[in-house]
DNA sequence: CGATCGCTTGAGCTATCTCAACCGGCGTGG
DNA sequence: CCACGCCGGTTGAGATAGCTCAAGCGATCG
């Protein structure tokens, strides 16, 4: 169902809209190599300016925040597909980091040619704006289950997300998904802390809701658990064009 | 130090960068009428698309989603100058929705115009994209308050926050800036209960650091403030050139 | 004059935090 | 090859920030 492109740094198009020979050839252009990223590589340091962007092509990241009071605010997970670096792009410097957690492959290009992008290629400029508004509305998101749900219910959140998101990648196998984040990591996203994260996912464990270990989720009720994260069963899905 | 200008429905650009006559034809023509609308009025709502997209010029108001549970999460605060529907401008529908505080006075324009902004006038796209990404970056840092502060450094936060845009607008006079907006949608704002906002203004209030009251904020001791905030006295100002 | 709205305050409850200890696996260096 | 240290995960116990429930108050409005 998904089809690969290597070739195409800027994975904004729907999957059913091809690109045309045209647009390839100027996305080969724009491309400027591949990075292959041992697992823990720092890709982007907030208040950094980076000059290169990229695309995950393979393997999974995170992107955080670090507080004065030296915590960390994981603001999203990092799977194939998503665009690393819109801000750097187009401010001055980035305002989060960028990490690898497992061996990543990125699609790298450079930002000066952003700017060429804009001037000649509006309809891809249009998909970029696109691609900031899906992250607007994905950050509100969380910024909801922040604010209002609580601890049980912001992690079947965070599984019903990533199992949605992995699901539309073809990353699940025998409703096994790769889950390589440390709890940690989730704790930081969901502004729990790691103690009470960790029971929490004891309870949907024995809850037979959903079962998180050695870097894999495998979720046991599907239904049970999107009740638990108040979400519709029936839902519309979530819009996701990008890869 | 601001200058109006109510013929630019983009207020993208950094406010030193004047704008060519061209650019202020084209504003005008892009634009397509002014809104003068009551307090109390839902601008766009969640779900549904929206034709018109707005500056902000005159009045606040708030953006918030409705939750599953019929709470609701305040997503920011609107001032003037701010971009109202960038999402309706383009993707299908607003992921939340829209409503004014106080009366405000909009500039409109169509969505259909903005791919015309893309195809002509790719400057001008390129600042609408840097307007989406400085959302997400205060998305990001708003995600960071609710997912690691406290509660009376929540509210701390919010005023500097607000305080710092309103001086950046010329709202603040004699240490006093217009701030029209129930304890209910701060609340909503800071993910906390009602009550519990109420007894932490009561306690910035006892302890002289600010005052929140008829519509009107009044901080004593910014540089407590700033304290309690967790925030630097003396970090880089806030990067928000938009009016 | 009654009803509604936003604000305020008290009291008890609990979800979540912090502190602390322990465990198994793994990599490193002696 | 063993021993040690480190990392990620797990669990218990006590402390508390923040929640819910409930009541009251002044202002505004029809």
């Amino acid at each position: 169902m998904v089809t690969r492109c290597s070739n195409c740094p800027l994975r904004t198009r729907p999957l059913f809209v091809p690109m045309t020979d045209a647009e390839v050839g100027f996305m080969q252009k724009f491309k400027t190599g591949e990075l292959d990223a041992d697992a823990g590589t720092t890709l982007m340091i907030e208040g950094a300016n980076s000059p290169q962007l990229y695309t995950a092509l393979e393997g999974m990241g995170l992107r955080y925040k670090t507080l004065e009071s030296g915590e960390r605010q994981v603001i999203n997970f990092i799977l194939p597909g998503d665009f690393i670096g819109l801000q750097a792009g187009v401010m001055k410097e980035m305002q989060h980091s960028v990490e690898t957690t497992t061996r990543m492959k990125l699609c790298v290009f450079d930002r000066k040619a952003l700017w060429s992008l804009f001037r000649d290629h509006p309809d891809r400029a249009y998909d970029l704006t696109w691609i900031a508004a899906m992250e607007e509305h994905f950050l509100g998101e969380s910024l909801a289950i922040l604010g209002h749900m609580n601890g049980i219910a912001r992690v079947a959140r965070a599984f019903v997300r990533l199992h949605d998101r992995a699901e539309a990648l073809g990353l699940i196998e025998g409703a096994k998904m790769p889950l390589p984040y440390r709890q940690q990591d989730m704790a930081d996203a969901l502004g729990l802390s790691l103690v009470h994260t960790n029971k929490t996912l004891k309870k949907l464990r024995e809850d037979g809701v959903a079962m998180w270990r050695d870097g894999f989720l495998n979720i046991l009720d599907y239904r049970r658990l999107c009740k638990i994260a108040e979400l519709d069963l029936d839902r519309e899905p979530l819009v996701r064009p990008l890869l």
